[in-house]
DNA sequence: CATTAACCGAGACGGTACGTCCCGTCTTATC
DNA sequence: GATAAGACGGGACGTACCGTCTCGGTTAATG
């Protein structure tokens, strides 16, 4: 839906797309997904309707590019050391799942994710992929310096990353804050490392 | 508004209670979250649409008593070792996701929680309380043996357990089986043992 | 779609009904059949569009029920004189295309007929049976009486006082006031008399 | 803005006027007035919108040019005779109301005549004068001839013509045939002629 | 045993958001 | 400057669901 073909006609108008995630995002800080309206969109992009549902599926889709567009780590910096590629790591997934947008977007994204395939699938590539194809070279730096007590699965680390840091943001509902990355990080380096 | 008083006239009907519950936890698992609607729910039951809102402040509430109740954790049996407690809490938190109604429920129900501060509270006094306290029980006795590295911090280390088991289920959408079980186990009781 | 059956539940609202076509009727006098909304007549009835949609199956049958209801005809009285129940007939006529109401919903209902038949069948039995028969018994009082010149079809003489004064108003755009009843009398009254 | 003036540049190709026209006629046929689209109607005729906008104002336009445009009726032929005069004039109004797109386009242009006053304008001086004008030719020559009863409104016997027949037609939805023609000219000889 | 209060199924109620459709205008590149 | 294509702002449509209310009728505990 997002990236169709064009064939002739009037382009595509990039200042409506910026228009339309600029509104989308910042109703979602101030109102959240619940009262996050269509209309309300549009009205707040000075644009119309069509022009959103030209783009995007539904809400779940506006949603979607909104919240998670632009939300990628970058690459992981090799430090030579497992405790600080891990304090990056767990640094950029908290960053990434702490801003206004996307606490607002992030469980109901859940939500659409566990009904809609489609989404699901957009998401695991986009998203999921990623941060554990990082872990994966994390690790494996580790494991070269001889840095790692035994091959871990680099997808149950990512699990045990991304899902600890879930659950204290939007199931303990309290903040992923320095105190608590430092906390976690500690504990994934004693996990991992020898002795 | 889930127990209420009831001073005189007729008592409520059982079997009401029950096809209503029933028929919710058949169409979470059949229909999904979202096209669960309230009507259906009543048709489905063979009931009025009232005796729901009798018993349920709305389909959050009657979603979290479908999906949730009953889903509690037995106390930790004390097993005299920190590996099989794990094993233990790993295991029951697992299960208390993986059913096809809770699989259905709690996504949306997670976005409600972000939503309403009466539900989260609800949420978190039911749910995450207790298996908090297990998981400080768990701990408390491992210190007690001395086979504990360093005194973690019980909130922490739930959120390690019960992130990572989420994160598999609902965010990568894998079985959180018998071998992801035994990794997030393994990597736990390394995490938290001495040497 | 008006007149369905109900077997239980909550019957319908009497003052929902009259509510609904109260505002159609002063909507349709005040803004016209174009700036008449669903929303509009929702909001000015203090009424769901839901309840709308209830009895009517849109726009058109809402106008047509709003503008055709209690338009019909007293029955003719016997005067004892062609010109006198033609003159009855012709005002009766003119003065049901002509309330505002009536005035500002024809036009479209007009082109609703056309193009639908299940309301060219409601106005057909409504609407145009009635004047039909009114038309057959002037002119079967005027034969027995001596009074016809010829006998003359009853759905052609009806055919040039609907569609003279449908004329007058809705195409040449002028009232159909008494100076105009009264020639379109005297001219019928000449064509179907002796002489 | 049908004809307007043309400076330099590009001269309007004239297959694009035929092609625009042809659709919309053939569309009106075909699917009635309600479900012709700017849009079917550029696409039937392989033909941006812009090309029917630089032509007509809108879809009243368009509509009134192309079902309306050369249904005018030739000046009526002085035959001499009263009641071969109006055969003709009922005649022609007949035809020139029963072409299949004028059926389909009469009724919704009736709408839109109600609601704007220009298109009322233009209707009034481009069709009703002209015919008024017939009818007034036929009374003056009967009058000359002495073969009128009684001076009698042009503009009354216009709306006895014209209604009558479009009643047929649009309300009554029965053919203006040879038949009905027939009947209705003998009744307004009849009307018309002295004794 | 009669009363009474709360229950029951059914479904109408006000309200709100959805996603679709069409209008009439505007913007491309092409001829 | 006309053309085909199609995006644009605006706005009404009809549908669906929520949570409440109302109807006629039922069922147990109280007086």
């Amino acid at each position: 839906m997002t990236d169709e073909a064009q064939r002739g006609g009037r382009p595509r108008d990039a200042r409506v797309d910026a228009a339309i995630l600029a509104a989308t995002r910042r109703l979602l800080a101030d109102v959240g997904y619940g009262a996050l309206t269509m209309d309300l969109v549009a009205a707040h992009a000075n644009v119309g309707k069509a022009a959103i549902y030209r783009r995007y599926a539904g809400k779940q889709d506006l949603v979607f590019a909104a919240a998670v567009h632009g939300r990628t780590l970058d690459p992981p910096p090799d430090s030579g050391d497992l405790r600080t590629d891990l304090r990056w790591l767990v640094g950029g997934v908290a960053r990434s799942l702490s801003s206004p947008a996307t606490r607002a977007a992030v469980p109901a994204l859940i939500a659409d994710i566990t009904a809609d395939d489609d989404i699901a699938d957009r998401f695991l590539r986009t998203f999921v992929a990623e941060e554990r194809a990082y872990v994966e070279t994390i690790l494996d730096r580790a494991a070269r310096r001889g840095d790692l007590r035994t091959p871990a699965d680099a997808e149950v680390v990512h699990s045990l990353v991304l899902g600890s840091i879930f659950a204290r943001i939007y199931l303990l509902r309290r903040p992923a804050d320095k105190a608590y990355q430092h906390e976690v990080t500690d504990l994934l380096t004693a996990m991992l490392q020898p002795r």
